[in-house]
DNA sequence: TTTAAATGATACCAAAAGGTATTATATAGA
DNA sequence: TCTATATAATACCTTTTGGTATCATTTAAA
């Protein structure tokens, strides 16, 4: 075996961004960024059943964006800051685009306020 | 009418994250990161039909992503960084955790460089 | 004015997602 | 040991997703 994780390789932040589709996931990992959790008490901050948080936080681990550790009966589940890191990362490739358009719209703003029409789209 | 866009309210970065999920349309991101393309020179790039191509196109469009712009008969599509700020600023909500990971890690290194084992996992 | 090219729009399909309900298992505590 | 608690696992359902094939529309060009 080359890979670990998946049974299908994707490109490293693949699980990542897959994960994070999903606006209940992104607001589990918010709730993990407070303090770590039982899955008790994650299930207890959202209107959805057990089986469905146990879905989202199984969709988590597998983006590697938290990790579970068994504490007697119970299981902590911990923010893990590196794959969300990775996603970042991704992201940064494009900065320079939005860095230039703010730029852009500083300089036109400094060097003519009453009139920047041609930093319009279109 | 109150929220311009999608017929039903998401967060504002929810049409990017969702768009984000499909590797596909990241490598879209990619290319038109380059230049932007009409339809059919994105389409010369992947092994999926027009069709395909085109749904992808339109969920990029509805996470605004991209931006289309009629030219004759064509349809350029061109990057619109902004909203993948959008996506790279609720990230930053989280880049101290990764900030102080990597803090903790190189100060163990440079205290102690053979036995960094307080810094692990677990 | 035909014709070919670029795109739009639909109908359809299989698989994945997100959810529920139910049953099973492991463990802390009386 | 018996019981309640925390979690796991499974079956099932509906909607969304990613894809195809096909037909329609718009426009450039011979």
């Amino acid at each position: 075996m080359t890979f670990t994780g998946q049974s299908i390789m994707h490109s490293a932040e693949q699980g990542a961004f897959r994960a994070l589709a999903d606006p209940t996931r992104r607001q589990i990992l918010v709730h993990l960024a407070q303090s770590e959790m039982t899955i008790g008490e994650v299930c207890d901050r959202f209107d959805i059943t057990r089986g469905a948080v146990k879905k989202h936080l199984v969709i988590l681990e597998e983006g590697n964006l938290i990790s579970v550790h068994p504490k007697g009966r119970e299981r902590i589940n911990r923010l893990e800051p590196m794959a969300l890191k990775t996603v970042a990362d991704w992201l940064e490739y494009f900065s320079h685009f939005w860095d230039s358009k703010l730029g852009n719209l500083k300089s036109a703003i400094e060097s003519n306020p009453k009139s920047s029409k041609e930093n319009e789209n279109g």
